[in-house]
DNA sequence: GTCTTATCCTAA
DNA sequence: TTAGTTAGGATAAGAC
């Protein structure tokens, strides 16, 4: 043995049989003796199975043969709670007498920080499922913070270099609406701030020794903050090894437990690759909100003031490293500016939590999946899907065999119907299957313990098993029911019961746990396919996901076969219905009723949805239940563009469209530029809600004219795309790949990371060059005046998105000479760029501020031939400077207002913020026409 | 020029 | 030690 830490003096603890029956397949001999053996650690479980694996151990009275393992690769956790039917956020009871309090008499000293400590065996306590009273949320203590460092110009601070200078706090119990302690800890003075407490250091070590007290002393529940695990308490528990803080990783409620980092490479297909740190906080769970938001929600940024913005429509501070040092450096009262900007910081994660519900779906997520509420931030899907499989599996007395994943073939996924694109100015109904994939598991009782092997099928009788589309093969409900059906059913009808009760609750705090729980059940639903086709997981069958999709291929036809050959000219109908799309569980239908010429769409929309109400249920017929088919919405007008990209007004009801949905389209995209993204969103609302398609050109052009003209606003420019690889797993050449790595150049700390959103725009560069070369951070261009490649956004941003929403209504030709032939297309000269790559080929060289020609003595301000005319000249370019004045004056009170001071320097410098950006072009242009008016101070002809 | 490939991001 | 699926459009780079 390696290492005893642990002082085991026996590893394995007991080997039993038990009778059990692998999960996967179906066995007509139903259950055999299988060997439990139990280990002393869970650490040694591992080991354990590579020597049954690999056949060296002998047991008695079963010899050395290579075992097959089952279950040995299950996380303690998991185990544990499947064990005692304990589900994450659930509620335990020890009952009287079955516990023993730990005190002075009977413990030599307490193990954890906790109030009370008892002892219980692990089999002596009760589990309540979280149903009815044991539904409610434990009061827990919300600690939300959010440091500042003080880091060095031009780089990103360093916890062996830089101090942390302050550090504010919020906390909050789950369910209140503010904060009952909000605090700030500052290194150095720090002038008051009403209604919260100033705590000042003179010492760095003090401050972060005295915190961690607080940490302790608050003894929070959930640990929450943006980006706190990857970057806050990373550095806080750095910075107290660098100065020697003793005291300071002891963070957690056991007391002897330091908090230690480390390093994981989380990768998944559906958050991409990332790396994480891990610290352990016993008895804390760390939420960091920045995890939540990459998990749930897609985003151009995720900035803590991108994020405030868009979900609570409030700006935020950004101040800049280097500003933050100054402010440290200066008096009180500029460290009271930045306590006041700490704590907003702390204060807004909190806000975020309670707008959108985390902490609450959240928890209902780890009741209905059984898995800690930790899990949901630091795994994948398939954790909740094995924790319901051996919870359901433990009630069969099945066991889940231990799969070594291997990627394979793919396998064939879902029908898209060939689109009959266009512009659709009739009702279009929408028929969708709810919840596809499970009900056909269910109906078809698809699962591991139904698949039936070729050889045991010859055994059986034909009316016993079915072939699926697919040629797989799996027993009927009526031989043996699977389980995976049985874990839909349950989550189906539990989502049917949270929805009913939904509409019944009137509190609003039950509502949301009931949404919440709606929810969790209906994504919990939907993942158990993608669990059964996942190759490298922990237990793929692919003859359950290839037979599911083909099922979907074969329903999705036959129901256009149904509409298309009942609801015609032949059995009576006004029109021939047609099938014009569809995509994997939804057909979209036009049953030819007409535009009506009177205008009342209302009665035109009703005739559609009854058609469709009566349509769906006629397909249901055809399919076994729980297979339905659902009248979902009208779409009026409808533009087609191509598969899986569409736009159309979404009715409901007959009288008012509910949205303007938008599928696939720039609109919904986040990898072209705002810009791109409002035209297309402006010109689509013109279209379809007003119907007003000539407007909509007329926009369109003055959009053009504004860009080409410079007169739209850099933030409108910004491209993003994230970075999914390292650099030198990249093998073509990118945009945004390239400038990563040109800024990691400049500032290693600063520049962005793998899994990271890089904004760049596109910047003015000989006619050629291509489009990786001219890639640019914007603050940079903001900070260097660089020109922007204005041609370049008309003809590779714009132009073809434009086209393809205006073909359809006006014509491929006429479309073209509308939108990109014209007065409106004509540019401003380009002028080259002064810094960068490309400054080297420009030359600077003054021009007469008159006439713009090249001036032969370049002290000058103007040539010759505009003399006479130099008090006139001078006049314009005073008027233009005042212009500015007054614009920058308008800006800046603008920031100041946001920061919430009218008596403060404006330090913001928020790439999310189009303010920021125009505050800062209107200072350079300022600049730039200070410049040009001193010209004029020194005549020397 | 055209065609293929890599990459990003979305629909369902 | 960990990772839900396939279909498919759009774009830019790079081969030819």
């Amino acid at each position: 043995m390696r290492s005893n830490k642990d002082g085991i003096t026996q590893a394995v603890l007991a080997v039993g049989v038990v009778i059990k029956e692998s999960i996967y397949g179906y066995h007509v001999n139903r259950k055999v003796p299988f060997l439990k053996i139990t280990m002393a650690l869970p650490r040694l479980i591992a080991p354990a199975k590579r020597l049954l694996e690999t056949g060296v151990v002998n047991v008695p009275s079963y010899g050395s043969r290579a075992y097959q393992p089952y279950e040995s690769n299950i996380d303690f956790e998991i185990r544990f709670m499947v064990d005692t039917g304990i589900v994450g956020c659930s509620w335990i009871e020890l009952p009287p007498k079955k516990y023993q309090v730990r005190s002075k008499d009977n413990a030599p000293s307490p193990i954890s920080r906790c109030q009370i400590e008892v002892d219980v065996a692990w089999d002596s306590f009760i589990s309540y499922p979280p149903e009815g009273e044991w539904a409610k949320v434990a009061p827990f203590r919300i600690l939300s913070f959010d440091i500042e460092c003080a880091g060095r110009k031009g780089i990103f601070p360093e916890p062996e270099k830089d101090p942390v200078i302050q550090i504010a706090n919020m906390v909050i119990r789950q369910g209140e609406k503010d904060p009952f302690i909000r605090n700030v800890f500052t290194l150095n003075s720090c002038a008051p701030i009403v209604g919260s407490q100033v705590l000042s250091y003179m010492k760095e070590n003090q401050m972060l020794e005295k915190w961690a007290d607080f940490v302790r002393e608050v003894d929070p529940d959930i640990i929450t903050g943006y980006n706190i695990q990857n970057f806050d308490i990373t550095y806080l528990i750095n910075r107290a090894k660098t100065l020697n803080v003793k005291p300071f990783p002891f963070l957690g409620r056991v007391i002897n437990r330091a908090s230690v980092i480390k390093n994981s490479m989380i990768q998944s297909k559906q958050m991409g690759r990332r790396e994480n740190k891990f610290i352990n906080t016993e008895g804390r769970i760390q939420f960091d909100l920045l995890l939540v938001l990459l998990r749930d929600y897609k985003l151009r940024s995720y900035t803590l003031n991108a994020v405030s913005f868009h979900f609570l429509q409030e700006q935020k501070e950004d101040v800049q490293h280097s500003i933050i040092t100054d402010l440290q450096n200066g008096n009180e009262q500029t460290r009271r500016r930045l306590a006041v900007y700490c704590l907003k910081d702390a204060m807004l994660p909190l806000r975020l939590l309670d707008k959108l519900m985390c902490i609450i779906n959240y928890m209902e997520m780890a009741r209905v999946t059984g898995v800690p509420l930790s899990y949901l931030l630091s795994r994948g899907q398939q954790i909740k899907v094995v924790s319901q499989l051996l919870r359901k599996a433990k009630e069969h007395d099945l066991v889940i065999p231990v799969h070594n994943p291997e990627q394979g073939d793919d396998f064939t996924g879902a029908t898209v119907i060939e689109p009959v694109k266009g512009y659709y100015k009739d009702p279009i109904a929408t028929l969708d299957f709810s919840s596809l994939y499970p009900s056909i598991m269910i109906a078809h009782n698809l699962c591991y313990t139904t698949l039936l092997p070729n050889q045991t099928r010859n055994q059986m009788n034909p009316d016993e098993f079915i072939k699926t589309p697919s040629d797989n093969y799996f027993v009927k409900k009526s031989v043996r029911k699977g389980i995976l059906p049985e874990i839909l059913e349950n989550l189906l009808s539990a989502r049917k019961r949270a929805k009913e009760d939904l509409k019944k609750e009137t509190d609003p705090l039950r509502k949301k746990v009931l949404d919440g729980r709606q929810l969790a059940l209906k994504i919990s639903a939907n993942s158990v396919y993608g669990f059964t086709g996942a190759q490298v997981g922990k237990l793929p069958c692919l003859e359950i996901s290839q037979s599911v999709t083909a099922f979907g291929r074969m329903m999705i036809e036959k129901t256009k076969t149904l509409v298309e050959e009942k609801y015609n000219i032949a059995n009576g109908y006004a029109q021939n219905a047609k099938v014009i799309y569809g995509d994997t569980d939804s057909v979209m239908v036009n049953f030819g009723i007409p535009f009506p010429p009177s205008g009342d769409h209302v009665e035109a929309l009703k005739q559609v949805m009854e058609l469709g109400k009566v349509a769906a249920e006629y397909v249901s017929g055809h399919f076994t239940s729980p297979i339905k088919l659902e009248f979902e919405k009208v779409y009026f007008p409808y533009l087609l563009i191509n598969k899986k990209r569409y736009a159309g007004l979404y009715y409901t009801k007959p009288e008012t469209h509910d949205k303007m949905d938008c599928k696939g389209i720039e609109t919904v995209r986040r990898d072209n530029c705002p810009l791109v993204a409002n035209l297309i969103n402006m010109c689509l609302q013109k279209i379809l809600i007003e119907r007003d398609p000539s407007g909509a050109v007329e926009y369109a052009k003055q959009i053009i004219s504004d860009l080409l003209c410079s007169r739209v606003d850099i933030s409108q420019l910004v491209i993003t795309k994230e970075l999914t690889k390292t650099d030198d797993e990249y093998s073509a050449k990118q945009a945004h790949v390239e400038l990563a790595h040109r800024m990691k150049k400049r500032d290693p700390g600063s520049a962005p990371n793998l899994g990271d959103r890089v904004p760049y725009v596109i910047i003015a560069a000989s006619k050629g060059t291509a489009a990786y070369l001219k890639s640019e951070d914007p603050i940079f261009v903001l900070e260097n005046n660089i020109p922007i490649d204005t041609q370049y956004y008309l003809e590779n941003q714009i132009s073809k998105p434009l086209l393809r929403i205006f073909e359809p209504i006006l014509g491929e030709d006429k479309a073209k000479s509308c939108l990109l032939k014209g007065d409106h297309t004509r540019t401003k000269t380009v002028v080259m760029s002064k810094v960068g790559a490309l400054a080297a080929f420009t030359k600077k060289r003054a021009t007469c501020i008159g006439c713009k020609a090249l001036l032969d003595n370049e002290k000058n301000p103007i040539c010759k031939h505009c003399k006479p005319r130099e008090p006139e000249f001078y006049q314009n370019e005073m008027v233009q400077l005042n212009a500015l004045e007054e614009k920058f004056a308008r800006l800046w009170t603008q920031c100041q207002r946001c920061q919430g001071s009218l008596h403060e320097d404006v330090l913001c410098t928020s790439r999310d913020c189009p303010i920021f950006y125009m505050r800062k072009k209107v200072q350079k242009d300022l600049a730039d026409q200070e410049k040009v008016i001193s010209r004029f101070g020194i005549p020397s002809w």
